[in-house]
DNA sequence: TAATAAAGCTAACGAACATTAGCTTATCAA
DNA sequence: TTGATAAGCTAATGTTCGTTAGCTTTATTA
């Protein structure tokens, strides 16, 4: 049923991410586009209609991924609610290995990096691209983050409404030291030092205030 | 001695970094910027001899301001560090409004915006502009702030190493925040709402650490 | 084997772009 | 009053861009 994708008009897509995410969509020439998939510019008219649909068809694709990865976030998210132990019995070593995991992925996946640079150079002229944005770069890891904290703090002092911000302290430096990397690939050693030392503070501070 | 700038002149600038924060360097025409102003295309030419010309006095002008306002924070860092009493003397209250005015500035000061955006938007293109913002919007503040929990932290428990975390976590939420009210002015107020928190939070945490 | 479709190519078109040439008008000093 | 300069304008130029037309070739299918 569901169609079979040639592996020029796959390429296409690659390769017109991998400039959109530096240039943007209007300075992106068709010629460019065409050049780095190794072809002549009228025949990318063979495989899309137009350059905005090239465009549409890489949106569409995006979705298509996060949407499985919130889908799988979510079965882990409830068995998270259901099964993990208490933050404090995570350990601190782990909850460290799974920030810098996540930091890795989001740095390094090609397709997640190279989106997430095209939403970043387009976000103030497309208003889609701009609630995009906030949904998968503030919002989602936000509310995410609060109802882990949340769960975690039921048992504790800690209010709801402590939650979010504990998210907010949690996430933003994270997030801020992966924009960094994003511009600066040779500081990725330095900020993943960075990430150690924030969630061990992070940890400590918030470990601290139970006792 | 210093040249008087025609009035003309300014607004060529001032309407060609609106439209550059926007849609970034090459998707805007000079005749859109042109139209702003009120005037021909042609009649640009007057002023400036190209539209690059126009881009780079533009930064020209971002790093006299820029180099005027860290002049003024040198001085008052210098003072800061010989007269403002110690982090608990401060008051949690005087340094929320310090936060929030910060905050405020950067979000609503016309230039400050539309540059920070304008660096935003051309980072992945432009080596300079890269260089630029990391050094405005990562390096300077972190090292200005880690100096300033550095030299708190002196009498007291912290560790010089720790500073630079505390600044991390002190300013990336804000700064997190701040570009999200870049894209959606409509969440400025919850905005000032997590500020708010995340300061009060902020500061429990590291005073509660030293009793 | 013959017919069809897919996917590449060159050539060309019309629109949009940055920039230049050259004209007009107003300001202002000599 | 005259001459020059500044700052606007229209018209035009050469380039680049997205896209289309129409051809060739290769692979698939009847």
């Amino acid at each position: 049923m569901t169609q079979q994708i040639s592996p020029t008009k796959q390429r296409i897509l690659s390769e017109a991410l991998t400039l959109f995410a530096v240039k943007g969509y209007e300075p992106v020439t068709v010629a460019a586009i065409a050049e780095a998939v190794g072809i002549k510019a009228p025949s990318l008219y063979k495989h899309y209609k137009s350059k905005r649909d090239i465009f549409d068809a890489i949106l569409t694709e995006m979705k298509t991924r996060y949407q499985r990865q919130a889908a799988s976030m979510q079965m882990n998210g409830t068995d998270a609610a259901r099964d993990t132990p208490l933050f404090a019995d995570i350990g601190e070593e782990s909850l460290i290995e799974m920030s810098k995991g996540l930091f890795l992925y989001f740095l390094h996946d090609d397709f997640a990096c190279k989106f997430r640079k095209m939403l970043t150079v387009e976000q103030y002229q497309n208003a889609g691209l701009s609630a995009l944005y906030t949904k998968q770069y503030f919002d989602d890891p936000i509310d995410y983050q609060s109802m882990l904290f949340g769960l975690l703090g039921k048992t504790d002092t800690l209010v709801a409404e402590n939650a979010r911000i504990m998210a907010l302290q949690f996430y933003a430096p994270v997030f801020l030291l992966l924009t960094l990397c994003d511009r600066h690939p040779n500081r990725e050693e330095e900020a993943l030092r960075l990430i150690e030392q924030h969630v061990r503070q992070f940890a400590r501070l918030y470990q601290g205030e139970r006792s």
